[in-house]
DNA sequence: CGGTCTCTTGACCTCTGTCAAGTAGAGTGG
DNA sequence: CCACTCTACTTGACAGAGGTCAAGAGACCG
C-alpha cells in the first residue's frame, strides 16, 4: 500500500473500514459488526479543499471518510489557520454532531474524499440498541482526545525538527490500523502549506525543516512530494512512543 | 487510590456541583439529577501538585473534582512539560479511565483540592440505566475536545500576549458555568512556571507577558498574585469567543 | 534569621517568521 | 511541441519574538 487514495471496494461493504478502525481499538461481536455495516448512507465524492462541515452550523448526518483525507481546523482573528485534526481512511468525522448541534471548527477535504454520510436517526438508533457500538464511538472520541493532547505537546514543546518527525510517524501508525498491509513508506498527501498549519510554522520553515530531514536519511522528496524515506530514524529523531493511540487498548470497565 | 477504609458517603450536597456542570450544557430532568447525586463516593483531599493519576496507570475510581483546581500534562523526551488541559470545580477528572484502562497523561492537584473517588462500577450501572446522564457525560467529554482544539489554536497561531489573555477569558468563563455569582475579577491560582508549562512558553516570558499586560491595565498583580483586572479588555485583546465552550448547547438528536 | 521558592530584570542568543525573488512542475491552449 | 500560466516549492537576507543565562529581590517558612 502506501497510495493514500487506493480505490476501496465497491461491492456494498463500504463501512467495513469504519468496522476496521473500530476494531483496531474496541472488541466487537460479530452482529455488532454486521450492525455497523448495514446502517444506511449515501456515497459523497468531494474534491480537495471543500468543505465538509462549516463552523457554526448545522447537520442531519455524520459523514464516514471512506478513501482520502480530511481535516479540522480553526481561524483565529488575525487571520491564521491552525489544523487541529488529521482524518484517515475510516475515521468518523462528525459524530460530535449527534451531541453538539453547532460546529465549533470546519471541517475540510485535505485530498479528494469519498464519504458515507449516515443519517443522525440511524446513528441514534443503533447507539440506542448496541451498548457495545456505542462504547466502541465513545472509544473512538477518547482516541482523538488523546492525539488532540499529544498535539499539544508536540506544539507547545517540541521544536521543528523533531515535530514535523512526530507528526510523520504518527501519520503512519495511524494508517497502518486500518492498511491491508504494513505500511514503512508512504506518500504525505500534504502540501507543505497545509503541513505548516498543522504544526503552527510557517510554510517557508517547513520547507527548511524538510530539507534538513531529507540531509539526514529520513525523507525523501521526488517531484515535489514528500515521502517517508527511514521511519525508524524519524522514530528516533521524534522519541515516538504510540501509546497514546491506544492501539488495542479498550477492555476497561 | 481508594482509601481502603474511607467510608463511601452517599451525601448529595457534595456532588451537586458536578450536576451544575452538566446542567451547564445538557439538560437533566430531577430523576437523573437526583441519580448522580445518589452516587456512593469517598472524599479525598490531595496538596497542591500530589499526583491523581499516573500517566500509564490504572483506576478503579473516577475522581470529580469538588474544589480547587487540577491539570492534565505531558512531557516530551527532552524533558519539556505541557499542561494539556486545565480542571475546574465540578469537573469529572477521569472518565476516561471507565473506556480506556492506560491513562496517556498524567493528572495532577494544581491547588488544594477535594475530590470525590466514584467506583467504575457505579458509574457503568448509572450510564447503563440513564441514557440522559450518559448523554451529558459524552457531551462533557467532547467540550473538553473542542477546549483542547481551541488550546491548539491558541499555541500554534496566537502570539503570547493574545495567548495569555485568551486562556484568563476561558477560565473566567469556566468558572462563571458553575458560579454561585457572576464572575468578573479573579485570582489566578497558577504560577508563572505553571502558566508557561500550559501556555507553551516560559517563564521568563510569561513574566514579561503580565507585565505588559498589566501596563495596559488587564490584569493585575499584587503581592505576587495574579487577578484580572479587566475582563473585556482581556477579551478585546484576545478576541474572545466563547463558542467552543458550548453553553447550554447540547440539544440535538 | 537563614533557607527556599518564586518572581523580576537585563544581556544576549537563536529559532522561526517575514519579505522577496526565483524555480520547477502540471495543466492549458495554440 | 511550444509558449503561457498557475501553483507550489526553494532560497537568501534580514527581523523579531521568545528562549537562555545569570544575578538579585521579595515572600514565606521552619
Amino acid at each position: 500500500m502506501g497510495e493514500p487514495h487506493a480505490p476501496e471496494r465497491r461491492d456494498g461493504h463500504l463501512l467495513r473500514i469504519l468496522v476496521k478502525k473500530l476494531l483496531s481499538h474496541s472488541l466487537l461481536p460479530a452482529e455488532d459488526r454486521q450492525a455497523i455495516e448495514a446502517l444506511p448512507f449515501t456515497v459523497r465524492t468531494l474534491e480537495a479543499n471543500e468543505s465538509i462541515v462549516r463552523e457554526g452550523s448545522r447537520t442531519d448526518s455524520c459523514a464516514i471518510l471512506l478513501s482520502g483525507f480530511a481535516f479540522r481546523a480553526k481561524l483565529s482573528a488575525e487571520g491564521g489557520r491552525q489544523i487541529v485534526a488529521l482524518k484517515t481512511p475510516g475515521d468518523p468525522l462528525d459524530l460530535q454532531s449527534l451531541f453538539l448541534p453547532t460546529a465549533d471548527h470546519s471541517l475540510q477535504a485535505l485530498t479528494r474524499v469519498e464519504l458515507a454520510l449516515v443519517p443522525h436517526r440511524a446513528w441514534n438508533a443503533l447507539l440506542a440498541a448496541r451498548p457495545a457500538v456505542a462504547r466502541a464511538v465513545v472509544v473512538d472520541v477518547l482516541i482523538e482526545g488523546s492525539i488532540g493532547r499529544e498535539w499539544l505537546l508536540n506544539i507547545g514543546r517540541r521544536d521543528a525538527r523533531t515535530r514535523v518527525a512526530h507528526f510523520l510517524c504518527e501519520l503512519v501508525h495511524r494508517l497502518n490500523r486500518v492498511a491491508l498491509d504494513r505500511i514503512e513508506t508512504l506518500e504525505v498527501p500534504l502540501t507543505q502549506e497545509q503541513l505548516a498549519d498543522l504544526m503552527g510554522l510557517t510554510p517557508v520553515h517547513i520547507n527548511r525543516t524538510l530539507k534538513a530531514l531529507e540531509g539526514e536519511g529520513a525523507v525523501a522528496r521526488v517531484a515535489r512530494r514528500l515521502h517517508i524515506a527511514d521511519l525508524d530514524r524519524l522514530a528516533e529523531i521524534a522519541s515516538f512512543s504510540s501509546l497514546y493511540l491506544h492501539g488495542h487498548d479498550a477492555q476497561a470497565g
